[in-house]
DNA sequence: AATGTTTGTTAACGACTTGTTAAGCTGCAT
DNA sequence: ATGCAGCTTAACAAGTCGTTAACAAACATT
C-alpha cells in the first residue's frame, strides 16, 4: 500500500515543522516547501496525490500557485489553509468541489480528518463517465462518444473515446506512450504503439479544426494534450 | 424568453455561492435552500423548472428530497450532485428517467453544459405510459400500439412497442445493448441479443419513409435512437 | 550529409458484430 | 388437433473497427 503523497507549503517554519511531523506520524508522505515557487518546481517533476498550501506565501500566494498547480494537473484535491475567511470571488475558476479549506487555527487532529474526508472524496475516486467536457470549443460528451461542434456532432468509437478522455485527464502534461498503452491497451508493446498512433492520428483529424486543441508529440518520450 | 427557473439545494455555503453565482451569470434563475426541508416548502409554493439537488443534505438526504418534489410533481427533472461515487445500479436509474446526476467535483461549465443537454431531453420526456408521442411525421399510440403514419396505421406487437418505447424514452442517447436487453427481456445473453436485432430490424422497416427518424448502431455498444 | 530511429498517415486485412430473411418453436384460440 | 400469432434461432450477407503493413516524413546521432 503506497503512502499518500503531500506537497505541503507553509512559510511559517515552527508550524510547517510541527504539521509535518504529525501528518508524518500519520501515515503521510510529506514533502515541504517554504515558498509558492519552489513548490511548483517540484511538482512539475514529481507526482503527489494532494495539495496543502498556506493561502499566505511569499512570492506566489496560495491561489496563485493553486491556478500554476491547476494548469499541470486539473485534478489534483487542494486544500487551503487560511487565516481569514476566504473571499469568494477568490476561489472562481477553481475546480467546485475538488478544492477546500481550513481555517487557521487548526488542530491537527481536525487537519488529518479533513485529510482523510477530502482524500476520499475527491478525484482519487473521480467518476467521469457521464461527464460533458469543455473541449475548446467542442464539447466532449463521454457517454454518448460524442463530440459536439458548432453545428455537428461526430461519434468516436469507444476506443477513440477512452484514448481522448486519457488524454483529457491529463491534459498538458506530457504523457509517456508507455503510460497511455497500460491505461488504454493494458500492455505495451511495438504493435500497441503503432496502433496508438493511428488513433493520435485520427484524433487530431477530428480536432483539426480547433487550433486551441493540439496533441503535441514528445520524440521519443510520449505526448501531450493541449487544450484551453 | 423566460429564465429557467432552478431550484438548488446544497449546504455547503462557500460551494452554493460559486455555484448560484456562476449560474447567475450564464442566465438561470436559481434559488437556493441549505436544508431539504425549506427546499420542499418551496418547491409546493413556487414553480420550478428543475432542481438541483446535493445528494449529502442535513435533514432530509437528496434521495428523500427528491421522492418527496415527486410526490408534487412527477415530471420535473432532478439533478443530483454527489460527491462520492454511489451504488451503480442506483445511478443507472437516475439516466434512464427524468433524472440524471453529476459527481463533485466538478466545474462551472461542465455544470452548464450539462444541465443544457438535460433541460432539453427532459422537456421532451414527460410522463410517457398513454400518450400519443410524435415520432417524425408519425405518431405513436402507446396504449394502443399503433403507430398513425400519413393515412393508414400498423399495430405493432406488445414487445417491438416495449422496444420503440424505451428507444424513444432514451432518444438521442447511447444505450447499450446490454441496457436494453436487461430492460425489456430481463437478462442478457447471446440469443436475446440476437433477437434484439431482430426486432431492431422490424422497426427500421416500420419507420423507414421517414428520414428523420432513424435507429442508429453503434458497433459493440448497442443503439442510438435518433428522432427530433 | 548519411544513417538509423521514431512518428504520421493511409490503406488492406481479418475478426467480429450487425442486418436480414426465413425456418422453427410455443402457446393460445378455434 | 389445427391454425395462427409472436418470439426465438439459424444461416448467411454486409458492415465495422482495431490491428498490421507499408511507406513517407521528421528527428536524432554520427
Amino acid at each position: 500500500m503506497k503512502k499518500i503523497k503531500i506537497l505541503y507549503v507553509e512559510d511559517d517554519e515552527t508550524l510547517a515543522f510541527l504539521t509535518k511531523d504529525n501528518l508524518q506520524i500519520s501515515g503521510f508522505e510529506v514533502v515541504h516547501f517554504s515558498d509558492g515557487q519552489s513548490a511548483l518546481t517540484a511538482f512539475e517533476n514529481e507526482l503527489f496525490d494532494v495539495c496543502i498550501l498556506d493561502v499566505m506565501l511569499p512570492l506566489l500566494d496560495g491561489f496563485d500557485l493553486a491556478k500554476a498547480i491547476r494548469a499541470v494537473n486539473v485534478d489534483i484535491p487542494i486544500l487551503f489553509l487560511t487565516a481569514k475567511t476566504l473571499k469568494e470571488d477568490k476561489l472562481k475558476g477553481l475546480r467546485l468541489g475538488a478544492d477546500d479549506y481550513l481555517i487557521k487555527p487548526f488542530s491537527i487532529e481536525e487537519l488529518i480528518l479533513k485529510i482523510g474526508i477530502f482524500i476520499k472524496r475527491s478525484s482519487l475516486y473521480q467518476n467521469i463517465d457521464n461527464k460533458i467536457l469543455p473541449l475548446g470549443s467542442f464539447t466532449f460528451d463521454v457517454a454518448n462518444l460524442t463530440i459536439l461542434k458548432f453545428d455537428t456532432s461526430i461519434t468516436l468509437t469507444q476506443r477513440e473515446a477512452d484514448v481522448l478522455l486519457f488524454l483529457y485527464q491529463n491534459r498538458n502534461q506530457i504523457l509517456k506512450r508507455e503510460t497511455i498503452l497500460e491505461a488504454i491497451w493494458g500492455s505495451d508493446d511495438y504493435f500497441m504503439g503503432r496502433s496508438l498512433d493511428v488513433f493520435i492520428s485520427r484524433l487530431r483529424k477530428i480536432m483539426a479544426e480547433d487550433a486551441s486543441i493540439k496533441i503535441e508529440n514528445i520524440h521519443g518520450i510520449g505526448f501531450r494534450f493541449l487544450c484551453k
